[in-house]
DNA sequence: AAATATTTGTCCGTATGTATC
DNA sequence: TGATACATACGGACAAATATT
C-alpha cells in the first residue's frame, strides 16, 4: 500500500505535498484535469483527510491546483502569479527596509537587459497604447500637483506601471513579464511616500524620452532613454 | 469578537492566512518570535483548528513560520529559498519545455547585468576559492570525458554552479543570490542530458576565461569573458 | 424544476508525540 | 521522574456548493 515510510520525522503532510506533486507529474496531468478526490486520495497515501488537506491547501495557496466544492481537485495552468503574491506577503512580513533596494536593482537589471528584445517586438499599436499611458501619466501628474497634497498618487503610479509592462508585454518570456507584474505589486505595498512635484516631472520626462524613441523607431536612443530612466541622481524611483 | 468577515465566499483558511500575516506585521514580530499557540488563534479568530492548521501550513510551505510540536509556531527570518522551492516543484509539474529557455535566458541577463558589481566586490580570497572550483571542474570534466557515458554528470554541474555562485556571492543583494541559487535548484531538477566532450571543453575554456581575467584583475576582461559564456553556438548550456 | 448524489468546506473530540521545566 | 504545554494526527459529523438525473 501506499504507506507513506516513515522518514525520520518529516512532517506528513509535506510527504504527502511531494507525492501529490509526484502523482501529477508522472501521470502527466495537464491544466483542467482532475486529481482524485480527497477521500480516495486519503486512502490510497494512508492518511487522514486533515493531513491531506493542509497538502492540499499547501498547493492551493501557489496555485498549482485549485479546489472547489461539488467539482473536486483542478490542475491550474502554471503561473508565478501567486508565487509573488506571497512573496510580496512575506516580504511585507519580514519589514526588511534593504530589500526595497534591493528590488529596484535587480528590477533595473532585468528592464535594461530585456529592453533592447522589447523594442523588436512592439508594434504600432503596442507605441499608440504607450502614448495613450503616457498622457493618463500627464493628467495624474496635473491632479497631484495641483492638489498639492496628501493625495494618493495611484492613479500615476498604475499609470507608470502599465508603461512598463505595456513595453515588455510582446516579449517572448513569461518569466520577464511576471517578475515585471511582480515589481509593480511590490511598488504598490510598499511605496506609500507621495512624490514631489518636482521627482514627478522628472519621472514624466523620462518616460517621454522613452516614447519620443519609440515614435521614430530608434533603438539607440530608445536604449539611452532607457538608461536615462533608471539614472537616479539619488534614490528616485520608477 | 474577531469573526471573519462572509465576504462573498473568500475560503475561510484564505481571510486566516490573511489575518495571521496582518497580526503578525501589525505587532511587529520579529524572526525567532512566537505567535499566539493554536487554540488561542483559533478562538481569536472564531474559526476550527482544521481551518487554521491549514492556514498555519500555507504559511510554513512558503517558509514565513515554522511550527513545531512542543515548543509553538515561530516567524522564520525572511528568505526565498522556499518559494523557489515551491515555484521549481511548479515548473516541474507543468512539464512546459518553454521555460527551459525563459530562465536560461534570464540567467543570461541577471548574470551579465550584475558582472560589474561582482567583480568589484570579489576579494583575492575568492578568487583562489573560485580557482579550486574550476580545478574541481577540470577534474569532473576528465572523469567524464575518459568513462564516456551515462555517467551522470553532476559532479561537474555541481561545480559550474558553485563557480558561479562565488562569483555573486559578495553582492549585497540578496535577491541576486538567491535568484541565482534558483537556477541552479533548477537546473539540478530538469537538466537530465549528458553534454558531450565538446560541450564540456568549451565550457571548460569559458570558465578558464573568467578566471584569468579575475586574476589579473581586468575589469574589462572578465566583462567580455562573462559575455562569451553566455555566448551560445546555439542551445550552449552554462 | 426538483430531487439526489458527489465533493469540498467546516467543526469537533480524542489520542499521541515532543519539548520544557 | 513526572507534570505541563504544545503541535501532530486521526476519525466522525454536518453544511454548502455543484453536477446529474
Amino acid at each position: 500500500m501506499g504507506e507513506t515510510q516513515k522518514t525520520p520525522h518529516k512532517k506528513l503532510y509535506l510527504q504527502v505535498y511531494d507525492d501529490i506533486c509526484k502523482y501529477i507529474a508522472s501521470n502527466n496531468l495537464k491544466p483542467g484535469d482532475h486529481l482524485p478526490t480527497e477521500m480516495e486520495m486519503c486512502q490510497k497515501l494512508g492518511v487522514s483527510r486533515t493531513i491531506l488537506r493542509e497538502a492540499i491547501k499547501s498547493l492551493e495557496i501557489t496555485g498549482v491546483i485549485r479546489s472547489r466544492p461539488g467539482i473536486g481537485i483542478i490542475i491550474q495552468s502554471f503561473s508565478t502569479d501567486r508565487f509573488f503574491s506571497c512573496l510580496i506577503d512575506s516580504m511585507y512580513i519580514s519589514g526588511d527596509d534593504h530589500l526595497e533596494d534591493d528590488v529596484e536593482q535587480m528590477r533595473k537589471v532585468i528592464e535594461l537587459g530585456f529592453s533592447a528584445q522589447a523594442f523588436d517586438t512592439l508594434s504600432q499599436e503596442d507605441i499608440s497604447k504607450i502614448e495613450s499611458i503616457l498622457n493618463d501619466m500627464k493628467h495624474a501628474a496635473e491632479v497631484q500637483i495641483r492638489s498639492k497634497s496628501k493625495i494618493f498618487g495611484l492613479s500615476f503610479a498604475e499609470a507608470d506601471a502599465r508603461f512598463h509592462q505595456t513595453i515588455f508585454s510582446k516579449i517572448p518570456n513569461k518569466l520577464v513579464l511576471s517578475i515585471i507584474n511582480f515589481f509593480w505589486a511590490y511598488d504598490r505595498k510598499f511605496k506609500i511616500k507621495q512624490p514631489s512635484s518636482r521627482h514627478l516631472r522628472i519621472t514624466l520626462d523620462k518616460h517621454e524620452k522613452i516614447y519620443n524613441a519609440l515614435m521614430e523607431h530608434d533603438k539607440k536612443m530608445f536604449m539611452e532613454a532607457m538608461e536615462y530612466h533608471y539614472s537616479y541622481d539619488y534614490k528616485e524611483k520608477s
